[in-house]
DNA sequence: TATCTTTATAAATCGCTATATAAATACTGA
DNA sequence: TCAGTATTTATATAGCGATTTATAAAGATA
């Protein structure tokens, strides 16, 4: 049985968010120089922040993408400074913006090793060709999302839309583990 | 001044031999056909050991190189290994190999940390390029040998001929170091 | 209709970067 | 033709940049 409690932090939160309106890129681009614009290589405008440390993309669509954050209240904190900015900056935006957690992704440390061979033969929806990654990529079913398996005792957890799901998706993993008796404790 | 001696260890030991006489490379590999060899590639057939640990190249001229090994006279034992090995297996070899020492590397922990950049401005005959390689390379005149220097303390030794030399080389780097204070001991 | 572009983020591993050194080939450049 | 460079082997050191996963956005390309 397990020493510890599985140390979870969630390190990246993927919010798309929309103002309803077009945007217009190059007046943006020209208010603020530090914003990074390359249409012939990606259609987005980069808009960085400090705090809360992100960076969102703006399309002329008035859709947003903001990453960096690290929660859900962070995300939507970051999309709210953003649209605060522009109007600031003398950019018409009429609505506040409408935030959607598309993706959240924490690590996670189990306290143990975990014997990543015997896992790959065990688990369920298990990839694991540790010549071209080190880490065994499960799929869960319910929360529907992949957790990155290392044999430090390491997790991934990717692909989640509500903080409780990273915690659900941890505690059944884990159980697993303990259940199949792929972690060693030292 | 320093709380701890350098740590010093040879890690490898690079020697040249010769048995005097022609070989032939392909009647080695259907003796041993655990060897090596692809002349397209390199003309050198490489002859393992696993004790000691070697990799000796061989040529057709009966010239060797032995590397891997951890002191000269480990790099001795192993010659005469392979030698001996060749001459069980039915190759005629008519005398021992001369064997010269070319190259002994030697990895070393100064036990406290060194300031690169500083160093970089006051040691003499040094290059450092961190965002080629995060090691400061100095090239020491007597003994003729090139240290690289790491942020961590820890150096690495190479071109020596004699295992004195490489203690030499670091007592020299090392109270240059001291003198010149670039050591940092916590 | 796919896949690529970009952004962020953790995990751990690989392959580069650089150093010396011998050997014997092939190759390129003046 | 001659001088360099590349090939291969081992070895420590330590940075960097892939590798993989999810996810949205809007263009381009196939």
């Amino acid at each position: 049985m397990p020493k510890t409690r599985p140390v979870v932090s969630v390190e990246n939160v993927v919010a798309s968010a929309s103002v309803e309106q077009k945007m217009d890129l190059n007046e943006i681009t020209r208010t603020f120089p530090n914003v990074e614009y390359h249409p012939d290589q990606f259609p987005g405008l980069v808009f960085r922040l400090t705090t809360p440390k992100t960076a969102t993309l703006i399309f002329t669509s008035g859709k947003m993408v903001c990453t960096g954050s690290k929660s859900e209240k962070m995300a939507r904190l970051a999309v709210k400074t953003v649209v605060d900015r522009l109007r600031a900056g003398g950019i018409k935006v009429e609505r506040d913006a409408i935030v959607e957690i598309q993706n959240i992704v924490a690590s996670i440390n189990l306290g143990g090793r975990i014997h990543l061979e015997q896992a790959a033969r065990t688990l369920p929806r298990s990839m694991y060709e540790p010549e071209q990654f080190p880490g065994l990529i499960h799929r869960m079913l319910d929360p529907k999302t992949v957790i990155l398996l290392f044999s430090s005792g390491k997790l991934v957890c990717t692909g989640a839309k509500k903080e409780p799901d990273v915690f659900r998706s941890v505690n059944n993993l884990h159980a697993m583990l303990e259940e199949k008796d792929l972690m060693l404790y030292s």
